[in-house]
RNA sequence: CGAGGUGUGGCUCAGUUUGGUAGAGCGCUGCGUUCGGGACGCAGAGGUCGCAAGUUCGAAUCUUGUCACCUCGACCA
């Protein structure tokens, strides 16, 4: 890795203004730093900054990996359709997936994830029992046609992702090795400077397998919901979240149509009769994608529908009632009794279970129920978990009612996947005992780029990132002000020759240029130790060092200064190790 | 893919309502003065106003189409 750069001779402009398509904290300074270029929807090009940030966050990632025994390959990037054809991903994924045509006519694909590929590598490479377990792990660009790239770095098309594979005999070995892989990733973001990265449970989405687990750093602009308990360890994606709620303690009552003329809504409803939310049970209405029939969904009426649980339980996906499909259903009325269904599934969420005198919809355009008690009307009627949790609702860890809902960004996943590819793809060993076995997978990923953005969301102030010193891109930033001075000149061309030599990775900013702008570039550096070096600091025969995050200032001889900062750099780098 | 918004030098924007042939600040080049928190003066370079068609004597400005970007939603292995 190159150890030092000039700034006056460093490629990469930096801008006083936000340009006018960055939204979010991260995308903004490492734009306005000079840290990257967009070249295209969801593309980008790291300049010199960006670079060494992201092999910085590599370099960390693999001495971790390598720490679990993994072994560094590298799979391609373009790839025959023929594999995707044998797992049935090539039909089975969207346009994500970007697929064309070589110059014979044969289907290619991009790379958007590599367990095909990794499978066509370890299939007839390990066809003994004796070969497992093994992981192995590559650091690559993948290609996912996002409908929506947005925020920088932290959605991107085309992006570097670390993503390992491991094999093994038996599901317990696997969960062994999964649990050492999480303890991988948790140094990971400690080292990067994120120990805050916290584990979800997560749904394992179409890669198949039962426990997943998504690392994500807590903070308002990310793109997922977590549900999280404060009063115990819970912690999971608002996808595969557990909702339990309080029944209210309303007694039964008759069963009552009543004339509810133009009110559909819930709060149109409660408010015309005077009941709560929580006393309706209201109809959302999706449509299965493929089929197009109507899926119904009875909830309670101060609820969400969580569509992924809806999605898991009936196994094929649900779009929104787009209003094209005749369902017979009567919108705004739609309630659980005499409903006129042609086709299509109904669902009831378990917050209808045990409750009593509810308002429904009556199926008959301006009229409702009042008195409504679903396992007195319904009989047998199967309750499942399609609601999403809330704020304040019922811990499944705990029970206490403290949970509540953030936003986080997904800096890396863990997946225990099975055999699916495996045995789509007809990889087997042969057992102790001369029998054919498919190997039994596991996968792991950690997005770089996005992990770059997370710690710039996570480390800076109003004027930069404040780089952690183990993926800044540079350790130390030399401030000649007044470079055009004799005496500034030698003494900063010294330190950085001296430091050079030392193996301190070092910023230069030899311009001559003013205090103001040279300050303001080094804030967008977000270089963690910054030597300031002015006629003012000359004479007196020291440097200034400052710490980027304000926490140090203080003044070295100009003979101590070199080894005083690389005693400094040793410590700061210390306190990043994770203790074990 | 749905709703809304925006496209004018490298960057941030004004000008569009009411058509008359393009401006400011930053950045860039040169000279001088200044200089420990985005200095100042003078002199320069740089734009067929996203693209296309139309209306008009004349279009950045009006009409239609199209492309791109941003926000929210859908999607997200």
């Amino acid at each position: 890795m190159v150890v030092i750069m000039k700034i006056s001779n460093m490629l990469g402009q930096r801008y006083k203004e936000t340009p006018a398509e960055c939204r979010i904290t991260s995308h903004i300074f490492m734009i306005r730093g000079g840290y990257m270029k967009r070249v295209g929807e969801g593309i980008y090009s790291l300049l010199p900054p960006g670079l060494r940030i992201i092999k910085k966050i590599e370099n960390i990632i693999r001495e971790e990996m390598n720490r679990i025994d993994g072994q560094e390959v590298l799979l391609p990037v373009a790839m025959p359709a023929t594999l995707w054809k044998e797992s049935g991903r090539y039909y089975s994924i969207g346009s994500e997936l970007l697929r064309f045509k070589d110059r014979g006519d044969v289907d290619m694909v991009l790379g958007m994830t590599h367990e095909e590929a990794v499978v066509h590598l370890a299939r007839h490479t390990a066809e003994s029992y004796m070969n497992y377990p093994f992981m192995v792990y590559q650091i690559q660009t993948k290609f996912r046609d996002e409908p929506r790239s947005r925020g920088g770095l932290i959605r991107v098309r085309e992006f570097t992702m670390k993503d390992a594979y491991s094999f093994h005999l038996t599901q317990e070995d696997l969960e062994e090795y999964y649990q050492k892989c999480y303890h991988a990733y948790e140094r990971i973001f400690a080292r990067a400077g994120v120990p805050e990265v916290i584990a979800v449970k997560s749904d394992s989405g179409m890669m198949g397998g039962k426990v997943a687990h998504e690392f994500m750093l807590i903070t308002d602009i990310g793109e997922d919901r977590l549900v999280v308990c404060d009063s115990c360890d819970f912690r999971s994606n608002m996808e595969v979240a557990e909702c339990i709620t309080e029944n209210s303690s309303a007694e039964d009552a008759d069963l009552e149509c009543v004339h509810t003329p133009g009110f559909k809504t819930i709060d149109e409803i409660c408010n015309f009769l005077s009941v709560t939310p929580e006393q309706t049970c209201k109809a959302v209405i999706y449509l299965k994608k493929k089929s197009y029939e109507p899926v119904i969904v009875f909830i309670r009426g101060d609820l969400e529908v969580n569509e992924t649980k809806v999605q898991n339980y009936l196994r094929e996906e649900i779009i929104e009632d787009d209003g094209t499909t005749d369902t017979g259903i009567v919108y705004g009325f739609a309630g659980p009794m005499e409903l006129n269904l042609k086709k299509g599934t109904v669902l009831f969420d378990k917050s209808l279970k045990g409750t009593h005198n509810l308002v429904c919809g009556a199926n008959k355009v301006d009229y409702h129920y009042k008195g409504f008690t679903p396992e007195r009307e319904m009989g047998e009627i199967e309750f499942v978990d399609f609601a999403k949790a809330y704020n304040g609702s019922i811990c499944p860890c705990c029970g206490k009612k403290t949970i509540s809902i953030t936003r986080g960004i997904e800096v890396g996943n863990i997946f225990q996947l099975g055999t699916k590819y495996t045995e789509t793809m007809d990889m087997q060993y042969i057992d102790k005992n001369g029998a054919l076995q498919y190997p039994i997978m596991g996968c792991y990923g950690i997005g770089v780029g996005r992990l770059a953005a997370s710690v710039c969301e996570a480390r800076h102030d109003e004027n930069g990132p404040i780089w952690p010193i183990s993926i800044a891109p540079w350790q130390v930033h030399i401030c000649a002000i007044r470079a055009d001075k004799e005496e500034v000149a030698q003494v900063s061309d010294a330190l950085y020759n001296d430091l050079m030599s030392k193996g301190v990775e070092v910023l230069y900013d030899d311009r001559k240029v003013s205090a103001g702008v040279m300050f303001a570039d080094a804030d967008l550096m977000g270089i963690p130790v910054r030597v300031v070096v002015s006629p003012k600091t000359v004479s007196r025969g020291v440097v200034e060092i400052a710490f980027r995050d304000k926490s140090y200032k203080a003044d070295a001889a100009i003979a101590d200064a070199p080894e005083m900062i690389k005693n400094i750099i040793a410590d700061e780098l210390k306190k990043l190790e994770p203790q074990l």
